[in-house]
DNA sequence: TGACAATAGGTGTTTAGACACTTAATATCG
DNA sequence: CGATATTAAGTGTCTAAACACCTATTGTCA
């Protein structure tokens, strides 16, 4: 019933081991999950890793946050933080300001532009969400997400 | 005993559904071991993506794969994999020949070198693995995969 | 206090990814 | 058969990611 990899991905020979085919069934799951996502975030002129920061700093209110704040809270790692604040500054979306008390902080907030964004997205975004993991039931949900944590933990 | 993401990224509120602790666990999740990959890669100059070329292009064997079917057969979507196989054969990794029975086709196969890296790399990538997913049972994997292949089977 | 390490942010440059468009060869069918 | 659709590959161009390096400010401690 479900599909197997292997066959999805036209493979002959079987997998080397059991972790090789959980990492790459892993990889091949983020794929699938992540395209269809950007395809959701797409009309509306940012991609996944903007939308983190629109979702970041959302949660973290009004007084922002500082650069590398931002980039440790990222879902995934990504260098070059600024220029990418840059861009999403210059799309209207969030605004910069050097704190006074320690002149090395730069803070980044939402301007009301992408606080309507990241709000006009709540919606679709839960839909989304649903649509591709709605036929799991919460038992099967509290597994992965628990499974996935374990494999997080590197050995 | 598991990290709970919410921790991992300082998230203060809670997630807004189980699907979507879900999908964010998995995107975390695949982040850190593909981080983890590529940094296994690197000594030898590749990539994720041209090591994944180098995989299908062994299993394809002598005769080769021509351009769409290797592009079909990625694990993650990749336009322009025309540019992507200049890279491989500037490296000396494949090489290209068109077909003489339907000149439309392009097949790739790999170079004496390209066996030779993705020959040496089999140890260090099973090793990994090894290394990444090795703290869970046979039975934690299997339960993974099912899961993450239901998780592909999108409603 | 003053040298020096650590931290925060930013820049330059190369490489790779995204997307629309083009050319060549083969298949289809009125 | 010949016009037209389809399929395969490749190109032009813009944007974003990767990586190493640089500057400014603050913290530490001999």
């Amino acid at each position: 019933m479900t599909t197997d990899l292997r066959s999805e991905l036209r493979q002959r020979k079987p997998f080397a081991s059991l972790h090789q085919e959980a990492q790459l069934n892993l990889a091949r799951t983020e794929a699938v999950l992540d395209a269809a996502f950007e395809q959701v975030l797409k009309p509306h002129g940012i991609g996944a890793t903007q939308y983190n920061v629109l979702r970041i700093l959302r949660g973290a209110g009004p007084g922002g946050l500082c650069r590398n704040e931002i980039r440790d809270r990222l879902l995934t790692r990504m260098p070059d933080v600024t220029r990418l604040l840059d861009r999403m500054a210059k799309a209207g979306l969030v605004i910069r300001g050097r704190s006074t008390e320690d002149r090395r902080l730069v803070s980044t907030r939402l301007t009301g532009r992408g606080s309507d964004l990241v709000a006009r997205l709540d919606g679709p975004v839960a839909a989304e969400h649903q649509r591709r993991l709605g036929h799991l039931t919460t038992s099967q949900l509290r597994t992965l997400i628990e499974l996935l944590a374990l494999a997080r933990q590197k050995a």
